[in-house]
DNA sequence: GCCATAGCCTAACGAACGTTCGACCGGTGG
DNA sequence: CCACCGGTCGAACGTTCGTTAGGCTATGGC
């Protein structure tokens, strides 16, 4: 069971878009990378703008359906709180180059198909939504102790994306070192956990 | 005393590459959005590289002139620190377009003149270092309580430099309250200034 | 064996790209 | 009054852009 033509093309087009942004590719570019001409891409995505869009939205799916795992088994808010963190980590660090281009061409998406911005923008905040609700919950338990929920959702969820910015392979530290280093100073920092 | 017409000019592309990406913006939608034609940009730079040079180039300078200042006034690490946090979110508050465009297009400097790229890149290494040198010291005397001061700067610098993703000037929170909010978390919270 | 279809091809479309060229125009100094 | 010059212009350069059209070939169901 290998891979279809149409994922060779996302992963490639994925590559792209990341080192040189969506206007800085040629549908000939992408062609090039899997062996094929420009003209044939478009047996299997409509336009330029819909490949983009293929791209943001089967890696926010995926991203969605792991990381919305059932964090209930873990005891405390403490720990789901850590769970979460750590997995976003280590998700997005697998998916570094989809997350980039995700990211950086949000608003190419959001001028010439709104209807797939807001899709994706919804997701992306109801995943937010369960982080602060997640705090909010832990701090009326006595578990956590911090002035503003919502300030600390977005402070953690930009701490946590930057990682791909800096982090590399070959570095000093593993990515699960990383990953756990985030969620400790997560829970036992910022969120003050007892 | 009015600006030039070459600041116009940096100051449109820098609002045009922040909305578009640097190969989403011609010269000559550049020119139209100064009032001239675009072959008359010419007279202002020798290329389209040059200009995303010159708007990385001015900004990176005014940021670091602006940052450097001395902070030995504070009596505490803490109270140093502090301040380098609050200034850098004001500073990049009002400088969010063009660090959108410095952050976004610092590979297409990089594959277009790496003399140019090397030299912003060595200025952020400094800036970096400089904060690093800070919580080292600070841990030092005893002011600060963390385990590994290298991550803890890049956690840092990730969580401030993320403010512009989300921060909108009609909102609940002011970007001063903002400031002193993260300066806070910082401080108080992941560095466990006593 | 026949036909449909999937997948790729070459060729071309009009538009936009970064850039160059030569001319013009208004002001300034001799 | 004339020569200069910074700044702008229209026109054009060769290239690349996203996209379309039509044709070839191999595969698989009937």
């Amino acid at each position: 069971m290998s891979i279809s033509r149409r994922d060779e093309i996302v992963i490639a087009a994925t590559e792209l878009f990341a080192q040189h942004g969506y206007h800085g590719v040629g549908m000939r570019a992408i062609a090039d990378a899997v062996g094929i001409r420009g003209s044939s891409l478009y047996h299997h995505f409509p336009s330029k703008t819909e490949l983009l869009y293929a791209i943001a939205h089967d890696y926010n799916r995926a991203f969605i359906e792991s990381q919305l795992a059932d964090l209930s088994p873990n005891p405390t808010y403490a720990a789901r709180v850590r769970k979460l963190v750590y997995d976003h980590i280590i998700y997005f660090h697998k998916h570094r180059l989809e997350e980039a281009v995700g990211l950086r061409e949000l608003q190419e998406l959001r001028a010439n198909a709104p209807e797939h911005y807001t899709d994706i923008q919804t997701s992306r905040r109801s995943y937010q939504d369960g982080l602060e609700r997640l705090i909010v919950d832990g701090r009326e338990t006595g578990e956590f102790e911090c002035e503003d929920p919502h300030l600390v959702v977005l402070a953690v969820l930009g701490m946590v994306n930057s990682v791909n910015d800096w982090y590399r392979d070959r570095g000093r530290m593993s990515i699960v070192e990383v990953a756990e280093a985030y969620a400790d100073i997560t829970v036992n920092r910022i969120l003050g956990a007892r």
